[in-house]
DNA sequence: ATACAATAGTTGTAGATACAATTAAATCCC
DNA sequence: GGGATTTAATTGTATCTACAACTATTGTAT
């Protein structure tokens, strides 16, 4: 097993601790990376993908930015910008709210629908890498996250 | 305690794999986060403060950039122009190295040091984020991350 | 009603990331 | 020695992030 010594080639850590954020900040960034090279395949960023997912759970309702956006994993891209990119690409719709001209209703189109069951149907390959961990360890690993977050 | 599930306003996932590998990236995005707010009244960014920690766990004997890359924690960043930014602001030293003219000797310098100690003797403070885990539950973390990444 | 505040989203922009292409030096090997 | 290969780092560039400033619309209080 590589240990997050071996893998930041460090020795020692100045306290658990530290060496828990690193090992988090790591293996956070080892798993975007696994994520964004599968979902190039299907043009669509991590990012991306999340926000179709998150459409996909409200469907066929639709949502607005600011919900998208307390959704998402990483707050601070933007998501303006973001949902402009999927409405390019055809998977998403935008339409100004009748009720409250400042907001705009979002949803996945049947073409953002389709992507998403093509790219659930592939994920089993890459959601093997997890399956390092048994399912009681992967709950912990939920358990320890959510308390370390407070 | 705040759940994965009401962090991104999901109820259920589709498997407790899938759960964690949301975990991890949210809580990497948090802490990373946190991180870069801390760091900024340094007028550090997270992986400058990385880069330099490596090159104080070498000092007196210099790196050369590759060995800095596979230590670094996003490996994607690009370390020419990361070290160029630190460089600039003094914190390291830039050598060419005389045996092997293709390859250049980076150190951390004096000033690098001393803003390392600084930012060590603050850091109790942002550090204590973490202590919502006790030891043996960081250790049981630190574990099962490393079992995670195989 | 009118001014003030709050909400929803957009735009601007400096700097960072991702990834490929390039330069330059050393090594190989016939 | 000289061409091919490998190694080390730099440069180019399109896109993305971080964060602030801005516009437009709605709500509120007097």
């Amino acid at each position: 097993m590589a240990s997050i010594e071996s893998e930041v080639k460090q020795e020692k850590f100045q306290s658990e601790f530290q060496k828990a954020a690193v090992n988090i900040l790591f293996t956070g960034s080892w798993l975007h990376n696994l994520n964004a090279t599968f979902l190039k395949t299907f043009d669509v960023t991590p990012e991306q993908f999340n926000v179709l997912r998150i459409l996909r759970g409200s469907h066929p309702k639709p949502m607005m930015l600011a919900d998208i956006t307390c959704r998402m994993i990483d707050k601070n891209s933007n998501a303006t910008r973001l949902v402009e990119k999927l409405r390019l690409k055809g998977l998403v719709k935008r339409e100004i709210c009748k009720n409250n001209r400042r907001q705009v209703d979002i949803s996945v189109t049947d073409k953002g629908l389709s992507l998403l069951a093509k790219i659930d149907r592939a994920s089993d390959t890459w959601q093997s890498t997890l399956k390092n961990l048994t399912k009681a360890e992967t709950q912990q690993m939920n358990f320890l996250l959510d308390k370390l977050r407070g």
